[in-house]
This record gives C-alpha cells, structure tokens and sequence, in this order.
DNA sequence: TATCAATCTCGAAACGTTTCGCCAGCGTTG
DNA sequence: CAACGCTGGCGAAACGTTTCGAGATTGATA
C-alpha cells in the first residue's frame, strides 16, 4: 500500500492537499467502487479479502467518506436544527447541551440557530434548515401567535419544545408550565403571602398564558382574591425587572410580598431592585423563578426555583422527531402535547409573608 | 403557470409531498435547467424575458434550491463548526451569540458542538465537521496540550479563539489574558492586598498559563512577595470553588483577602463559601472573576470583573476563517495570535483591604 | 459433466446542482 | 457579401456517494 507517489501525482498546483475520495480507495485497493462502499456500509457481503484490502487502502489514504454526497444520495442528512429564541438566556445553553448529547447518541450532529426573539429571523432560520435538507427541527418558538403551517407541506418535520404556536396542527414537548405556576403559587400563599406579583415576558407565548393560569388558578383553588395589578407582561431581561420592581415599590404600603418570575434573569435585576428598596429576602419579600440555572443555588439568598426536567425534554423532544422522521410521513393529522412536570426546588429566598 | 396538475402527477406513493427540483421548473418554465440555474446564480447574462419565465415558474412551485447538491457542485458549503469546551459556562454562549451573528452576516451557518471538556470528544467533533465538509472552524479548545497538526494536511482550516495549542502552527485571536491577570491582580494590590488567591481550571491551557503569568507578573511589577500556595488549579465548578475557599479559610490568619477566579462560576462558589465562613465582601475579602454575565451586575454586592470584547473576538475571528477559507491555502507556515484587550469593570466586590 | 443456486463483484445510473464548451442567431465591419 | 465577434442559450459532464441489476465465480447436486 504505497500512497505517497500517488498524492504527489493528485496534488494540485494550488498546493492545496488532494481530496481522497472513494475512487481513490477502491483504486488502491484494486476493487470497484461499489465494494468500497459495500465495506463501508456493512450491508452487502464482501469477502475476507477484499474487505482487507479496502481497509487497508482506507487506512493508508486516511480516507473519510464526503457526508455531503451521502446525503444527497441517501437523502437522510443526519443533522437536525435547534432554534431557540435567546442563547443568552441560560435555560437554552443548558437545553442545548442536553439536545446535542441526545442527537449525538443517536448519531446525529446539531445546527443551532438564534431567532434572536424576533419572529422575522426564526423564519429565516427554518427556511434556510429546510433548505439545507435537515432532516428535522426542534423548535421553541419565539411568539405563538405565528403560524407554522407552511413546514408542514414541504414535508419538513418539526417538534416544538416548551413553546408551541397556539393554532395548527403540530407535536410538541413541554414541562407543565400551568401546574408549575400553580405550585409555585400555591407555595407562597401558603405562607401567607396576598400580594404575589408575576412577572411575565412576552405574553404571547404558549408558556406564558400557561403559566398565568396556574397563577390564577392558585389564588381561585385557596379561595383567596388575587391582588390588582400584580400580573405584569412584557418585562424584558435584568433591567426590565429592576424597573418593574421599582415600580412596585413606589408604594410601600401596596408594595408585592413576593414575587414570581417566568425566567431567572428576570429575578436577577429585581432582586436587586428590591434589595435598593431596603427590602430583605426573604424576610420583606420571597423571590420565586421558572428555570434553575447554577447561581440560583449560590445566590444570596439562594433562590427558591421551578427546576425542568431539561434532559428529559431533549431526550423525549429528539425521540418524537427522529421517529417522525423515520416514519416519513410528515403530515400531521392533529395535534398532540406531551407533558412533563417541573421539580419546585426550595431554597431559602421564599419564607412566611412578614407581619403588617 | 399551472403546477397543481404537475404535484399531483410527482406525488409518490407514500404521501410525502414532492421534492420540487430545478428541472421542474425548467420544465414548467419551458427552459433548460442551466437557465434557470443563471437566474438563480446570477453570474450569466440571461434575457428579461426567460428570466421572468423562470422567476414565475420557481413562485409557482415554491422552488428553493438544495444546498447540499450546491455544496457539493461548489465545493463551499458555506457552514462553519464552533467547537467549545462546554456551553454551559456562560462565556461561551454569549460568544456563540456573537459569532452566530457575525457568521450569518457573512451568509454562513454555524454547526455547534461541545467537547464537554473532554479532549476526545473534541478530536470526534472535529473529525465530524471534516467529514461534513464544513468550510472551516473555530475552536477553544479544550487542552493546550493536545496537538491539531493533523488538521492542516486535510486541507481543513480552523482558527482558534481564546485558547490555543501550545504547539505547532496556527491561527488563533485571543484577549490578552496576561495583561487582564496583570491589571486585576494591581488593583487589588493597590488597594492593599497581599495575600491574593488565585483559582484556575485546567492548568493546561493557555489562558490558564498567560493569567498565571500576569498574575505573578503584578507582584513582581509592585516590588511585593507572591504569597505561598495561593495559586490553586484544577478548581472545578460553583462547587470547586466552594470547597477551594473552604480550606483556604480554615485557618483565619493565613485566609486570602481576596480572589481572582479565572472563570464566573468558580466565583459563585467561592463567594458563598467565604459568606458561610463569616466574611463580608468587600469588607473582608475582594472578588474578582474573569467574564462578565449578567448576573455579576446583580449579584449582591455587584461583581468586578474582567470582561471580553466578545463580539470583536467573534467578528475578528470569523474574518480571519473566512479569509482563510477563500485563499485556499490552508496550510500554515507559521503560528499568529492577534490580542484583545479586555476591559477591567470595577464595582462593589473590590475594596481596600481589610487592616488586621 | 451439465445444471443450479448461492455468493460475491462490478458497471452504471441515480441524487440536484453548477459550469464548461459549443452553437445559433445576429448585427458590424471591411 | 463574407467574415467576424457578441450574446444568450443549451446539453452534458462533473461533484462523491449509494444502490440496482446483472454478470462472474464457486461448490454442490443430479
């Protein structure tokens, strides 16, 4: 198996290394092509001989098989898209890690996009997956209120996760945002807080009217009145929290004694607000958030959160697509939600409302 | 411009919806499929009125073109790989957001992948994106040690960012650590600290050795003795930290009174266990961590610390790949690292040190 | 020894693009 | 009017695989 004379000849003028390709190897080896690609692919019989010969040969060219031209000749791609709506948010990094895991033991390798939370560029992103001929995608969509319905007749398979358009036919995967919420609610009423503000994203998302109705639900099941004016949308990143915070405060006397946050950056900017305020956590109020990200633990104080089960929900979210791929038959009848449920972990920034 | 007819004719047996090619649509708009490649592409001079044909034509058909046969004709398949050590420290999604950006701006897609610090993983990874054809990629990688000599006879262009091999040739945009350590490591020498920790990861890594050597490098610049077994390695995690500042408190006398962490989730770590020993910050002890997320702003008290121009890094980075890529001339006849200055964010957690 | 089945092997046709070289048409020019 | 260059268009050959159908080899059977 003597290569090197063989490079000299294929190298180009541009010094640019040759590219070895299955002709390469099975000339090489002195067999067709066709019995290259029968030993690679293991699904045709090759005899003892030849089958050392091309590995040998393989070997000796350090031979790596184009997946390019795999895929289109087999028209499976095994790679998959993940588009999410904000890496920066640390529930999506954690999910990622978990998405790719599963996808890489499935063999399978993981495009990721960023809809940067504007539905305008997620669009974009699908298009482009589809046009690279994904195989599939996971998605948690930016705003429910988008219509999805174009993948589905391009034979494009799509499973949502943790948020999913709010018409349409599609497959989704999700923690039980409502039962959370209520949970976490429940929670704080229990120790005797009236005045638990909820601050919320984007309203228009599946997650987020979920989640109201657990909150809501909650008050109605203890048969306790929820407090006006508590229930704030559109409170975007660290600072929209701090200034919903603020704002809260202004009035001491109407001011929240605990507060629940649909993310955990969320918290973060009204902690501190609240903190500015001469409030102490959890004494004055009790601080509760949707996700469970590593500082939570180390905060001080450290805080009470609403854990999702992320592996799990990479793991069953890639199950679902994969066989819907498989299954090849994109087209989808009705819809189906699966559900998983989310773990309250206490910690110690939630305790009994204070005393007036 | 009818197509219904045409669908109904390509549908196949299984229900899955056509794959709708550029010969249907040379067909439908009655040219060859070289035309209608020339409107797409844009490069050939094609008529007003064939160009409306065909433009019609792909409308009608919901055409959009196949990126792998592209690729593969082209040889550019305009997807880049990003292999990082582990997504869930924050430093790397916010650069996967940038370099994200950066890379569609460009028109290129990134395929993410993580070493989970394993440098095993990271040689898969790698292997993976070859195989793909991937027109390059940018890595941090995970062990200086490891050796990425078989990449250039590939022919497969990488350029490293924020950490890079020890040996043999390549490209790699990096901060500059060394003065980052430097600068930090003075500020707190100037506010009096002498008995200053120093928490890394894995020692072998260039980022770990140039802030090793600017930490040494500002005692030695202040004329001041390092003190002993302050430096530790191979802290691991919030927990890492944790358990790091636990022993080094044990004995009160010999506690640091303050402490440069080379990454923010060590720093949560260390800061609880430095509260849990009775130490107020900054009043008994100084915190200062390499990164900026979010939450150091938050964090009570809000955390110094060292931050990356993590866009100019992604930006530069991208620049250098891609012109790499384009000059198709990948192998390396010499190593070349740019530097970045990182900025130094002075807030609550650093003050004068504590008198005895 | 002829026949047959069971193996293995191979050439060639896909997959969906881009691009190269050639040709037809046509207006200019000497 | 012949020769020529230009323009726009087309067929066909790539790109690097997999896979299909058919041919070649072998060993066993009648």
């Amino acid at each position: 198996m003597e290569e090197s004379a063989y490079f000299m000849a294929k190298r180009g003028a541009d010094g640019r290394p040759p590219r070895v390709t299955i002709q390469d190897v099975a000339r090489l080896a002195d067999v067709s092509v066709a019995t290259v690609s029968a030993v690679i692919n293991g699904n045709v019989p090759v005899s003892e001989k030849r089958t050392e010969r091309v590995r040998a040969a393989m070997a000796a060219l350090r031979y790596q098989p184009d997946e390019r031209a795999r895929t289109l000749r087999t028209g499976r791609s095994r790679m998959l898209g993940l588009v999410i709506p904000d890496v920066t948010n640390p529930f999506y990094p954690e999910m990622l890690r978990e998405i790719e895991h599963a996808a890489r033991v499935r063999d399978h390798s993981v495009l990721l996009c960023d809809s940067n939370n504007d539905p305008e560029q997620e669009r974009r992103h699908l298009e482009a997956l589809y046009a690279r001929r994904v195989d599939g995608a996971l998605v948690a969509c930016v705003d429910s209120k988008v219509s999805y319905d174009w993948l589905d007749p391009l034979g494009f398979p799509v499973v949502f996760f943790e948020r999913y358009p709010f018409s349409g036919h599609y497959q989704a995967i999700s923690t039980d945002h409502r039962a959370a919420s209520f949970h976490a609610t429940k929670h704080l009423i229990q120790f005797g807080h009236r005045r638990i503000a909820f601050f919320l994203t984007n309203p228009d998302l599946s997650s987020s009217s979920e989640r109201t109705a657990g909150y809501q639900a909650a008050f109605a099941d203890a048969g306790v009145p929820m407090p006006p004016s508590m229930l704030i949308a559109h409170v975007e990143g660290a600072q929209g929290g701090y200034n919903a915070m603020r704002r809260l405060c202004a009035n001491p006397e109407k001011r929240p004694t605990a507060l629940l946050c649909t993310n955990s950056v969320l918290l973060l900017g009204a902690a501190r607000a609240a903190r500015e305020s001469g409030l102490q956590c959890p004494r004055d109020i009790s601080l509760i958030c949707f996700d469970n990200p590593v500082w939570t633990e180390h905060f001080p104080p450290a805080i009470t959160t609403l854990a999702q089960p992320k592996g799990e929900i990479a793991r069953r979210a890639l199950e679902l697509l994969l066989a819907r791929i498989e299954k090849k038959a994109p087209t989808l009848e009705e819809s189906t939600i699966e559900w998983l449920k989310d773990e309250l972990v206490v910690r110690e920034s939630t305790g009994p409302a204070p005393t007036p």
